[in-house]
RNA sequence: GGCCCUAUCGUCUAACGGUUAGGACAGUGCCCUUUCAAGGCGCAAACCCGGGUUCGAUUCCCGGUAGGGUCACCA
């Protein structure tokens, strides 16, 4: 059996990670096996429907490396891939629920209805439509809401392939609308169709469909055919637990993440391992890895909780592995993007790069970094102050004087390709395991950062050159001798 | 409230009847070191409670408790 999957997402804003999830994991089925993957477009709630999001949705997957074998943009054998443009099939399957006798027009007012809902309410029962059901329902003519005509009032059992054997109460099924009032079907309805008319072998979603899994039975029962495999994903939680993470709780666009500067195969590995877990102990995986070694019996039962620390940490372990291209690539842009106007020249060495890189867990970090001053000092001069270019454990300026004095000698004797941290701090060390680490490094530090807290004086000298070193000490000697 | 689902360190999790309950993040200590970052090595930290079943339960069953989901002409 080839297996088939879908995500679906109803366009009504941007994706968060709870979406996202879903859609990474019914891919990876999907990729696992040899099928396929389908987009739908779910828009049958043209009010609630935001302007722009279809296009979002595509690039936040499309980002991520999700890819579909069929999809509103690239077609497919069952095309169309958005409901609003399918009302022809649902009409069809509607005509022969009706024609079956298990479909009939809906003749209350939305009034009417509310009534018996507050009826029940205050009877402390719950409210089940088919207690009412019109002995003689109207003609349908398209106006009223259809329903469907639950087969069998019964309790259902069935297999969920991540939760096990499920059930429900007779009290979870009901005549529920299949299509509205306005013409459109309800997701109940039409994803059903869809699935069916899609060949989705399985069902990959949250758990908040469980409760209404019943409904879905009654359908396909009502249809004669067989449903899906359900594979039901653990819930997201916000980082306090409380509860299901939901936009309104903060949950960020995942393009967001990208922004600030996640890597996507970061934000891939971080997301497979909510709710999923190979059994070992590693917990780096590249996207290859992840499809390769994803299995539904890895699939978690209970809820996570979405923590951005972790997420930090994995991107770090992503940025570690970067080539060095890539690494400088993405710190000019981002040092681009948030430089000083005071910096004048913005070159930025391979030793720049990597000093940056082993600074940020991401790279929007950057940003920080500027502000916070850590790297004015490789693009303008530093102001020194005369108290903290002599190590405090040094009672007067005379051995930073000396120390300067010798260290300039030393870098000036150096050839400019041998300008490398290894090697200055091969040259530089004999001389500072002599006279005494702290006294001779701390004034070469300060001198060229100007800063008590920084990068070691050999990193410095190799990104700031022969030239500003040199310039630097000289500027701190003055200092001192004045 | 009805129905349904879930329950291991603060967090994500491993364990599929017998383990000193393992790993990772975060926390903390030490080392490295001129300072910061990074890195290395440690430490601390959990089986929700109560009954069964069993020679033996974190593991299986039941009940409680807690948390979550769902009860729309939303998906």
């Amino acid at each position: 059996m080839k297996i088939v999957t879908r995500f679906a997402p109803s366009p009504t804003g941007f994706m968060h990670v709870g979406g996202v999830r879903t859609a990474l994991f019914a891919w990876a089925f999907a990729r696992k096996h040899g099928g396929t993957f389908i987009l739908r477009f779910e828009d049958t709630d043209k009010e609630r429907e935001v302007e722009g999001s279809k296009e979002h949705i595509i690039k936040s997957l499309t980002w991520l490396g999700i890819t579909w074998d069929e999809g509103p943009d690239i077609g497919g054998p069952n095309a169309p891939y958005i409901q609003s443009e399918r009302l022809q099939s649902y009409k069809k399957y509607a005509q022969t629920l009706i024609d079956k006798g298990y479909a009939y027009a809906d003749p209350y007012t939305e009034e009417e209805l509310e009534g018996l809902r507050k009826k029940s309410e205050e009877a402390k029962k719950p409210f089940l439509y088919r207690e009412y059901r019109p002995e003689n329902p109207p003609a349908w003519d398209g106006t009223q809401p259809l329903r469907l005509k639950v087969p069998e009032i019964k309790s259902y059992k069935w297999h969920d392939e991540v939760r096990g054997d499920l059930s429900a109460g007779p009290e979870a099924i009901d005549d529920f609308i299949l299509i509205k009032s306005d013409g459109y079907p309800t997701y109940n309805f039409a994803h059903i169709i869809d699935d069916i008319e899609m060949k989705v072998t399985h069902i990959l979603r949250g758990d908040e469909f469980i409760s209404s899994t019943p409904k879905f039975l009654s359908l396909y029962e009502a249809l004669g055919v067989e449903h899906p495999k359900f594979v039901t994903l653990p819930p997201i939680m916000r980082a306090d637990g409380k509860k299901k993470l939901g936009k309104r709780d903060g949950a960020k666009d995942i393009l967001e993440y990208k922004e600030e500067g996640y890597l996507k195969e970061a934000m891939m590995n971080f997301l497979a391992f909510i709710g999923w877990n190979p059994g070992g102990e590693k917990e780096i995986f590249s996207p290859e890895e992840f499809v390769k070694e994803f299995s539904i019996e890895h699939i978690q039962i209970a809820g996570g909780k979405f923590n951005e620390e972790k997420l930090d940490w994995v991107n770090k372990e992503y940025l570690k592995k970067l080539g060095d291209k890539e690494k400088a690539e993405a710190v000019k842009n981002y040092l681009e993007k948030y430089k000083k106007d005071s910096w004048n020249t913005i070159e930025i060495k391979e030793a720049l790069v990597n000093l940056i890189t082993e600074r940020v867990k991401k790279w929007g970090e950057i940003k920080e970094l500027v502000t916070s001053g850590e790297l004015d000092c490789f693009f303008e001069e530093p102001i020194l102050k005369r108290e903290l270019i002599v190590w405090k454990k040094d009672k007067d300026a005379s051995s930073a004087i000396a120390h300067l004095n010798a260290a300039s000698k030393i870098i000036e004797s150096l050839e400019e390709q041998d300008c490398n941290a290894k090697i200055i701090k091969e040259k530089l060390m004999v001389y500072a395991e002599k006279e005494g680490k702290g006294s001779v490094l701390w004034p070469l530090r300060y001198a060229l950062s100007g800063k008590e807290q920084s990068p070691d004086p050999f990193a410095l000298i190799e990104i700031l050159g022969k030239n500003k070193t040199l310039h630097r000490w000289k500027k701190a000697k003055e200092i001192l001798e004045n």
